[in-house]
DNA sequence: TATTCTTTTGACCATCTGGTCAAGAACACG
DNA sequence: CGTGTTCTTGACCAGATGGTCAAAAGAATA
């Protein structure tokens, strides 16, 4: 067993190549689909090196995975609840949307295993991620209680937020095959999220004050 | 090799079970977590009876997703240009939502083939849907030219009605975990969806015949 | 340079998995 | 009932796969 941080410069080295290749390879394949041949050779490594520096095939996904989860939660850990509501909101939308952008492999790792039933991430599913989302989701409430925001249910709001930005990480090849070449699907999703959580957002009568 | 439809009643029986029985484990552990004696499990076979009646693993695969692609077509479909435009497309959500609800593993045997580069299915994405697609947005650009519902980006409304509908089912042990016991997240989405697809088509000027 | 600790690897193994095959069981039908 | 056809299965196989191990090669340190 590893120490949490690796102690040598090599060991850093590839412990960190071996996570880069388990990411490229599981988000790609999907743990079953991945193969130890596979994420040694991603990493530059002979599989018996790489099971030097991690003991099997599930240390390297699940290690993975708790990473990931922090990173997951990041942006919605952002939102303030001493902003303006809809700037908040379509912030994180935002921020939801680049991490399509510049990680989308961590999102399909991810869809990859909740899709699956979740076998290894449940316990963090049902902890932390519900612990933030309620508390977020509490935020909302407020907001929509003050009449700032629309009275719509937070957790369908955020289930919304998730849904429609990570499916341009998860579903890249189908929106691509659907779109047609020369297209940035992305910067698309961009003006017509925000279009779309602006009007949804918008109060029915509206209490401003500026 | 079966002739399309089978022909004697047992052919039929076991060519069913097969596939139901496909259906159930692809969908829950992707094409390479899937194994023959799963799936024969399942269906209440031997392996070498199973193998009677399909070629291989991947002939099951692809004749489900084959078949897959049909029912998942259907609802737009059915989304008839000449009806009323913002009731054509609460319909559709609709329709696409019972889908989640009714056909949760047909879902994520989609998701599962898309989110890993949909290597079986490219050609029927850039083909059958996509010419499906690109027809229906055609219908709601000239519902928006018309003024009849909001003037936004046709493709990615319908990329937002997938994403949002087909999250209930690919995404349900998330959904569950953070909803917590004893709720009914399907029915909550009907009355969320319905709310955010009203706003989000809701002419600026309402352009009124009646 | 000698010694010790870390890193790397070739050879190997047990198990799993997709798939085959020949022979037996069940069935349809005259 | 007899016979040809369809259906089922136990035994088997080759290749893939996760994982082991002892020994070699490389640092590091003295």
């Amino acid at each position: 067993m590893n120490l949490q941080p690796p102690k040598t410069r090599i060991q850093r080295k590839n412990t960190e190549a071996i996570l880069e290749a388990g990411l490229e390879v599981f988000s790609q394949h999907g743990f079953r689909g991945a193969t130890l041949d596979q994420i040694a050779a991603a990493a530059g490594l002979s599989k018996p090196n790489l099971l030097y520096y991690f003991p099997s095939k599930e240390a390297i996904h699940v290690t993975l995975l708790s990473q990931l989860m922090e990173t997951w939660l990041d942006p919605l850990h952002e939102m303030k609840a001493d902003g303006e509501p809809v700037e908040e909101l379509l912030a994180y939308v935002h921020r939801k949307l680049q991490m399509s952008r510049d990680f989308p492999r961590e999102s399909r790792l991810f869809a990859n295993e909740i899709v699956q039933g979740a076998p290894r991430m449940k316990e963090a599913l049902a902890g932390d991620l519900k612990n933030l989302v309620d508390e977020k989701a509490e935020v909302i409430r407020a907001w929509a209680r003050d009449g700032k925001i629309a009275d719509i249910d937070p957790h369908h709001l955020i289930f919304s937020i998730w849904a429609l930005t990570q499916h341009y990480a998860d579903f890249d090849v189908q929106v691509q095959a659907v779109l047609g070449p020369g297209r940035d699907p992305i910067a698309e999703a961009e003006t017509f999220l925000h279009t779309l959580f602006e009007r949804l957002l918008a109060p029915s009568r509206p209490s401003g004050p500026a």
